[in-house]
DNA sequence: TTTTGAGTTGTTCGA
DNA sequence: GTCGAACAACTCAAA
């Protein structure tokens, strides 16, 4: 008689509720994780994706350990998995929190039925959302397709239970069933881009509350301020720990919460009420997906299917390695690649640009980050490049095109982050850091500067591309342009 | 059913 | 240098 636990987008201890309910059961518990390389289809986990979990599930091993547990770790698809190792270790109750990409949802159902077919009891629970995707309904019992309306309604249903403690004893069966080697995996790279990874972010549980911690004492009440300038320390980066579940939204937002109360009634610090918006963007994007499972692939504006994209080999491996001649676009595209993130502010800088300056397909852009950010999620990354281009819920209006030079000064005022990511042109004055190809011959080379040599001339002229993408945009207009499944 | 108000993140131009 | 308007029209959500 034991419980299996199967880990999976909850990678923690604390606020677990399957956790808990497992150990509740009072029955020996195995904890098991299953790599499933065929799991996503073509949302397969990136490189970066891959790095982390490898470090997150050392860590997890480590704090099972901790509390006289162990954690399992299995190949193979989940379906075949699970039924192997309830017949292996006589278990009589599968556990575990939801994930909610579409495969997953569909996985769990049959994964499900096969498991109550057997005779044992299955129970799955929500440890990654403040709410259930279906749940959150229009007054029309439609799903919602504009963010505020959504908060709203989110907000006012929201109610927060205590958080589920840390198990000081996890009961462990009398013989742990064979677990594979972390390191069998292969979830590493084989040549060593992970070095600023290592630097940047310490993945798993602990790390996760740390960076929660510091967030709140240091930078949460002046987030509303802060949170636009990639060269100040104003976000959370707590990303990459929610996408893996080393943390829950439900403890972001009670420790954001309670750094803000001063005394009961006073309404909410403007700092706090801004961040957690931002989890809400995060509810929103499952939200999206959950209903509009093409959200990935296809815009969810039909008038988009027949966008004239331009396909340009060289100018989108040019924005990849950040080697645009912009140089804010290419300080977060290095960033990026350096330490598997980017700034919130930059990624909006750079998707307006492949899209609206290369005018190239926001998909190109959406695989790139899927495979080099740390915090890839399938439905912010995709809801997020879908609102960009704006062909997605909300999205931006079709005049909302970013001029990198003008962004480059008002968000990297003193240009901190541009010469911290392209030294190259780290000399050149304030007035001529954002747009080097300004500066005159005398400024280029007091700053060590040979435009075409050690800094590439702009790829795109921005005025040029902006006229360009106007009236691509507008010839898009009309047609079929209601979000619907 | 119809009406009404509102909609994350910008840029440019001209007064 | 600063500020407001224009850039479109449409869709959504609720009354």
């Amino acid at each position: 008689m034991t419980t299996l636990l199967v880990f999976g987008r909850d990678l923690r201890l604390a606020d677990n509720p399957a956790l808990a309910a497992a150990v509740a059961r009072g029955k020996p518990i195995i904890p098991i994780y299953i790599l499933d390389p065929e799991d996503a289809g073509a949302w397969a986990p990136g490189a970066a994706s891959l790095w982390w979990l490898h470090h997150s599930l050392e860590s997890l091993t480590l704090c099972l350990a901790r509390a006289g547990s162990r954690l399992i770790l299995r190949k193979g698809s989940a379906l075949t998995v699970i039924p192997r190792l309830i017949k292996e270790t006589g278990a009589d109750a599968v556990f575990w929190n939801r994930r909610y990409e579409p495969w997953a949802v569909k996985r769990g159902v049959k994964l499900k039925a096969a498991i109550a077919n057997a005779g044992v009891e299955v129970q799955s629970f929500n440890a990654g959302l403040l709410h259930e995707p279906q749940l959150v309904k229009t007054q029309a019992g439609k799903p919602y397709t504009v963010f505020t309306p959504f908060w709203k309604s989110l907000r006012a249903s929201l109610s927060l239970e205590a958080a589920y403690p840390v198990p000081k004893k996890i009961m462990a069966p009398n013989n742990f069933p064979h677990s594979d080697k972390v390191s069998s995996w292969k979830l590493l790279p084989n040549i060593p881009w992970d070095v600023g990874f290592k630097d940047t972010w310490t993945p798993g549980e602990a790390g996760a509350q740390k960076r929660l911690a510091d967030f709140v004492d240091a930078d949460v009440l002046g987030y509303s301020d802060n949170r636009n300038f990639p060269g100040r320390s104003g976000t959370s980066r707590l990303s990459p720990h929610l996408h893996f579940g080393e943390i829950g939204p439900r403890q972001v937002w009670r420790a954001a919460v309670s750094q803000g109360v001063v005394a009961t009634g006073d309404p909410m610090p403007r700092g706090v009420e801004v961040y957690l918006s931002e989890i809400a963007w995060r509810e929103f994007a499952y939200h999206l997906l959950f209903h509009f499972n093409d959200m990935p692939d296809a815009p969810l504006r039909k008038s988009f299917d027949s966008f004239p994209w331009r396909s340009d080999a060289a100018q989108l491996r040019a924005w990849q390695k950040g080697m645009t001649g912009y140089p804010i676009v290419d300080a977060g595209m290095r960033e990026l690649w350096h330490t598997g993130w980017m700034h919130n502010r930059v990624r909006m800088i750079v998707a307006s640009f492949l899209i609206k300056d290369l005018l190239l397909p926001w998909q190109y852009g959406e695989a790139w980050f899927w495979d080099t950010l740390v915090d890839a999620d399938l439905a912010s990354n995709a809801a997020s490049w879908q609102w960009v281009a704006g062909c997605g819920a909300d999205a931006a209006p079709y005049f909302r095109i970013f001029n990198p030079v003008t962004q480059g000064k008002n968000y990297d005022t003193d240009g901190a982050y541009v010469r911290r990511w392209v030294p190259e042109i780290a000399k050149l004055s304030d007035e001529r850091l954002q747009e080097p190809w300004t500066a005159t011959p005398l400024e280029l080379a007091e700053a060590g500067i040979q435009l075409g040599k050690t800094y590439p001339f702009p790829i795109v002229d921005h005025a040029m591309a902006r006229d360009r993408a106007l009236s691509a945009l507008r010839e898009t207009k009309g047609g079929q342009n209601q979000i619907s499944a």
